[in-house]
RNA sequence: CCAGUUGACCGGGUGACCGCGCUCCAGUGGGUAACUGCUGGAGGGAGGAAAGUCCGGGCUCCAUUGAAACACGGUGCCGGGUAACGUCCGGCGGGGGCGACCCCAGGGAAAGUGCCACAGAAAGCAAACCGCUUCGGUUUACCGGAGUAAGGGUGAAAGGGUGCGGUAAGAGCGCACCGCGGGCCGGGCAACCGGACCGGCACGGUAAACCCCACCGGGAGCAAGACCAAAUAGGGAUGACGCGGGGCUUGCCCCAGCCGGUUUCAAGGCCAGAUCAUCCGGGUUGGUUGCAUAAGGCGUCCUGGUAACAGGCGUCACAGAUGAAUGGUCGCCACGUAUCGCGUUUCGGCGCGGUGCCUUACAGAACCCGGCUUAUAGGUCAACUGGCAUU
RNA sequence: GCUGCCGUAGCUCAGUGGUAGAGCACCCCCUUGGUAAGGGGGAGGCCGACAGUUCAAUCCUGUCCGGCAGCA
């Protein structure tokens, strides 16, 4: 494990709720422990954002979850690339994934975000629905 | 040693690498402003329940809120402690346990009202279905009158219980004990306890039914509230108070009116729109403050008290996030669990070693305190109880 | 974070201290050549969970569990 060194990058964090609900009509991408969502912002630095659902677990569980997966977003931070948003929706299983796996989840989603095209893949990306409650 | 009761406490440790937010200090930038970015250093960073939001307070707003009555809500053996409490401590009464100990919304049912389904003769007034006894008629077992409430049956509950006497049969009809009621005496601050005496039984349950009594309580909540910045059309509708009166020294006073759950009184404020309330529409979804020195934590400490606790002394500076920090990864150790082997045994287990799994249970501060309730793997200590063995 | 409301048949809801109901849905029968509608009959519930008060609790009281709204 000594061998995950941490890359060096900028990162923005996600706070505001306008850039969720932008970041859910992107592009999305399925993992066992998360999914991603990201779609192209005006801003140098690329911004990640986490949220858990409170269907997931308690607080603590969902804390755990979120933790991980930022521990995990920091290891391989060059990755991510300038000018869009990502959202990392936690799932259950990031709490026994084990932590390599999911640091090769991350980059893997981030290249598979970005092959499929954009607005053509999604064409009801105006709906409301992405507007549900996910703070965690 | 085994089983148990009560109380108190802990609830992973350590090393390496990498990170997060806060405070202070130093340096250096940005913004119209409220404010804020970056670099370096130092310090500190979740709980016993942080949870549920069930009680009680602090604090803030409703301009302030004192007195009385009513309404509404809560509490409910007695005494004490507390800022306060439905919590806590001590005592009393009742119930459970061999015991240590545990549990109890535990005022009033002779102030009044309501209810007690079905069953049963009868459900609160006292009565009498089957009976029992006796008298009369008829006479095979039936009918009527009188007495009675022991026995049967119904029910959750049937107007004291047991025994002896007594009687036509019976009955507190009489007696003894128990229960119940009454005043008296003694102890106790009190709840209550004890004693002798009298009464001959009269008085069912339900107040987590209405109610009565005593005591307590104004409402809303940090998304309270205050400030700064930005933006917009300081918009519209409905309702309420209402376009007051008088005096004069012409900017003040008096009267009326309005302001609290309701009414009255008292102080105070407002008094004519820049008013209040509700609804609709529009803009913003930024920042600061409130915000952590407080009923604060700790102590083989001292004094008073059985105790809760109070007073004193000493000492410490100890989380402040807001898509929400307090962590991630790896190694070692400890603990737990499953399994295998060996040893031991009072056949319940115990000890040692190896391997796998879990890396812990319940669970994450959100203005802050005091409690309650609920969840919680495993472990430690103290006191006490019952049993067995030994001395 | 704070505040309020609600858990009853598969669904939507009544109900009240004394063995629980309505409408729709479901099953069977009648009607029709057949279906729908209509008529008749039937089944389906430990009234969210656990304690307490009461002779008796869906109802009264307390504590939990689950769900739904509102707030600057």
């Amino acid at each position: 494990m000594a061998a995950l060194a941490p890359a060096t990058g900028a990162l923005r964090r996600l706070k505001q709720r306008s850039q969720f609900v932008k970041a859910a009509r992107g592009n999305r991408a399925g993992r066992p422990a998360f999914g991603m969502q990201s779609v192209s912002v005006d801003d140098e630095a690329p911004g990640v954002g986490f949220t858990v659902t409170k269907k997931t677990g308690n607080s603590p569980e969902r804390n755990r979850i979120r933790r991980r997966l930022r521990a995990a977003v920091t290891m391989c931070a060059s990755d991510f690339v300038a000018g869009h948003d990502y959202v990392l929706v936690g799932r259950r299983e990031a709490l026994n994934e084990p932590f390599s796996r999911l640091v090769r989840d991350v980059s893997q989603a981030i290249a598979r975000v970005h092959t499929a095209k954009p607005n053509s893949a999604r064409p009801g990306a105006t709906r409301a629905k992405g507007e549900r409650n996910n703070r965690s």
